[in-house]
DNA sequence: AATGAATGAGGTTTCATTCAT
DNA sequence: GATGAATGAAACCTCATTCAT
């Protein structure tokens, strides 16, 4: 390794790790709360470090958004990518990866979404990803349905799993009414009744082991362990 | 009336006054951004006559939140009473309610949610509004489903009821990726399946005229018009 | 006096005691060295205020130009109607003004001159005066050639006029290598060779008393003496 | 040339760009605006080697300021040696040095002086030159009033002579009302008024080439090309 | 009851300087 | 010699709250 790439490295790793101490302030102080002291406090760094790696404090939450979507998006696909063995189990536990008990900064999500009424960036960046994402479940709905001769409205159907998933999210952050387990089964019972499976012949959990996490998602889990 | 009675009415006007004032400065200029100072210029007030009316500000987020959660319980029940002939219409049409257009404030929620994470007063009043919400929709699909001799988990539908329901709204506000009419049909759609009903028969928004509101919704429409 | 005009006159007082202790603050600190902080210590009111009564620092340290330059007008036109008794007299006392040994905050001019290099709105303030100033002189001086029968070209003659004032104040403040009679009398000696008088018939001070300043003045030497 | 000396040579040249990239920066941002920061970007040096060749940020504006009076100070002797032929022309050449056209920096002195308030060190740089100056100024009108038969204030007019170049020059950098040329007739007409010579017999402009300057002068010219 | 002047804590950001590499 | 990461003091500004009028 060179030394431009030793300074990349580095600089990336500064950067991430303000980033996962800004998450970890939200996620402890709230957003609002979350002041530039509060993050490097958490990070151990100086205050003014954070200007040295970000613009100014705007930017950086961005950046920890965006970070993330991606840890998320990427989450999301590696969950599909390992553990389905059919175009129906993709769509399954991939409805499941929101509710799978080991997602850092869940709450977090709520605080940008607040946010991002009036940060056009960062509602954009939650614009994209909700886009790409649905239409991926759209297509995959669409083909199943087409595959099993199901007469099938795939945009609303693809609508109602994005935002089922979403409204159950949202409940299991705000309520202490239920728990993962239950928006697992709800979501599987769902996706079995709109395909006509049998829901007793799929698992309420993803057949995958999740203390292997790859890239974004490894980085993620280690820092909230050490944070916790 | 009386002099005490009186007293206690415009006491009573002026605390709605600036409750008014303070969800339109969020919903102009979002929670963060909404000081004292905003309110204030919004209400026509005086910063100072904030401090006479409410204990702080904090104080008045809270009662404005309260305001906010009675007036759409209100709104909720009366179309549920006005509009439905059936059991199951009003299931359906109650389910319509957030869809109705005419909600103003719609994506404030989202601002007292984020900061209900971090004041436990506002959390609690959410969470009593959803319970109480949910248990009755859970009844309600309980003695349908006798009446018809449906096998049903009602905790399950009633989750998945409430849930959808917000996270259709959710995505409503953070993307401009779908309408309200949308939502409507959707949960039309899904009712029906899972009462057997035909989606032909019910129509796409509740055959009520919005507006002549009831109580506090009158109240929030005419200012919620004054200020636009 | 009804409530408004009394309120109308504690706002322009406050605001007057801040401007003064901007002047102050730099005569004692610097232009450079006069923060917020020293600036409140000087007027002995809260940071805070200074924000209450002005947009920012900047807005403030443009009103204490704008007062300065005033002033300064005013002490001039104040002098000349005064003192003066002929074309030539007004000339010659004029030109004595910045020299009279009364003028609190002489060297403050120095740092919004350099200031001004980098806020157009300052620049503005002082090219404005010195326009009218110098056509003021230029003027004079022509209308007097012309009623003594003298060759002479009034713009070049205004001009020197006006920057030979400035270049004796300037070294004033800048060295301690001469005082401010020297000054008066050259300019005396120079004003009598160009208009062929002569310079022992005139004092090298305007005849005048300068314990009584009009408006800002008085205003500005009360406190410059209170603050001393 | 030995090792030493070489690195004298270096270490020399180093702390004159960052002198040159110190006035650069001035000019560009000025004084109060110049960092570290601008000044380092400026030299394309980085900012730690500042602290090398500095004792801190002041002594390198001490130095700047010093480089500045000296480069002045040798073009002011370079052109009377050069192209007066003449006491008299020695004058009116040496007034005319300010207003030459070339002089990069110009407006620079202004921040100085202004800094120099308050840093004791400046103004002893600025009150060295200007002694000297206005004692060899003093000198040549004392000898030439002699000379000519003249009586004359020697020290008055060696003082009317440097604050009157002092004054336009402050002009000329303060308002864009008038141009070097009317500067320096004005110089050159009321020197002939002093020492009863014909103006129309001088040029106004020193008879000079100034496309070949002698030593700091010349290291300054093309730096200021260079950035430009 | 009503106002808005006044306060000062606490927010973000900038910057000269130090120091390990 | 040279770099730029790191620090923390101090700048400006905002804001909830108090209080005299």
């Amino acid at each position: 390794m060179n030394r431009a790439e030793k300074k990349i490295l580095t600089l990336e790793t500064r950067r991430r790790e303000l980033i996962i101490a800004t998450l970890e302030s939200i996620r402890k102080h709230g957003y609002m709360n979350s002041t530039i002291n509060t993050i490097s406090a958490e990070s151990g760094l100086s205050r003014g470090l954070i200007s040295h790696y970000f613009k100014n404090k705007d930017d950086l939450l961005q950046y920890a958004f965006r970070f993330l979507t991606e840890a998320s998006d990427e989450l999301f696909r590696y969950v599909v990518r390992t553990a389905a063995k059919s175009q129906f189990e993709k769509l399954l536990y991939g409805a499941m990866v929101p509710f799978l008990g080991n997602r850092p900064y869940r709450e977090i999500w709520l605080h940008f979404w607040s946010a991002s009424r009036f940060q056009p960036e960062l509602a954009e960046v939650h614009r994209a990803l909700w886009r790409t994402y649905r239409e991926g479940v759209r297509r995959r709905i669409a083909s199943l349905a087409q595959e099993r001769g199901l007469e099938m409205d795939d945009k609303a159907t693809a609508l109602m799993y994005t935002q089922l998933i979403d409204g159950l999210w949202l409940g299991l952050i705000l309520e202490n009414a239920y728990d993962e387990l239950t928006c697992r089964r709800i979501l599987r019972d769902w996706l079995c009744s709109v395909f006509k499976e049998d829901p007793s012949k799929y698992p309420d959990t993803p057949p995958i082991d999740l203390s292997v996490l790859p890239g974004l998602n490894a980085y993620f889990a280690r820092a909230a362990t050490a944070a916790a």
